[in-house]
DNA sequence: CATGGGATTGACT
DNA sequence: GTCAATCCCATGC
């Protein structure tokens, strides 16, 4: 089941927690959720900081559409825009555990370990082979979809930590990890290596 | 129009 | 640990 629209409309916090366990699926591949960031347009590592441009459009535009940008000349990042319309705030997804058409991610991504394939937001883009073009697309009715986690599935054990690769607002708690997953982009947050040492 | 930074990755010391 | 690749976009003249 797709997740609807209104799961999109409320606190971007809320919305990057809870997608963590969702399954996102373009195409022949799909993953699922094991890591998230929030960006909020009230705090300066957010592009929406910034206020509405040509760029951060889709950031203030309707929830539940995708907001895709290009990083260092190399990387498409895909992220869920969320909170009501005119609030600029997305949530980065940032990695997955693979669970369908993964000789096909193998392939895009030319490597073969599982854990290489999309521990990464660089790296799960260009296994589900996400690009610009998807920006603003809908995540509702568009080709990328967005899917609750299966009723009965296990309840993933989350852990907040500070957010990776930015130079602002870098003491926000605003990353979310699935606490038992082999996935997680590197470095682990500090609460998830404290889990695993235990 | 010119410039510089960046929500990354992979290769290398 | 360091560093370059490579390009979109925001900013400033």
């Amino acid at each position: 089941m797709r997740l609807p629209k209104d799961f999109y409309d409320r606190s971007v916090h809320e919305v990057a927690r809870e997608l963590i366990g969702c399954v996102v699926r373009h195409g022949e591949t799909a993953g699922r959720i094991v890591e998230t960031e929030s960006y909020h347009m009230e705090e300066p590592a957010c592009h929406a900081f910034a206020g509405v441009t040509e760029r951060t459009r889709t950031l203030y535009g309707e929830p539940g559409r995708a907001y895709v940008y290009f990083s260092y000349g190399v990387h498409s990042l895909l992220n869920a825009v969320a909170e009501r319309e005119r609030v600029g705030a997305a949530v980065l997804i940032r990695a997955l555990e693979p669970v369908d058409g993964v000789e096909l991610m193998r392939r895009r991504r030319g490597v073969r370990r599982v854990e290489d394939l999309c521990s990464g937001p660089g790296k799960l883009t260009q296994a589900l082979r996400i690009g610009l073009s998807l920006n603003g697309s809908s995540l509702v009715h568009g080709p990328i979809q967005l899917l609750a986690r299966e009723p009965g599935a296990r309840e993933p054990l989350v852990v907040a930590g500070e957010r990776i690769g930015i130079t602002k607002a870098m003491e926000l708690p605003w990353r979310f990890c699935d606490a038992d997953s082999e996935h997680v982009s590197r470095p682990w947050p500090v609460a998830m290596r404290a889990a695993r040492a235990a």
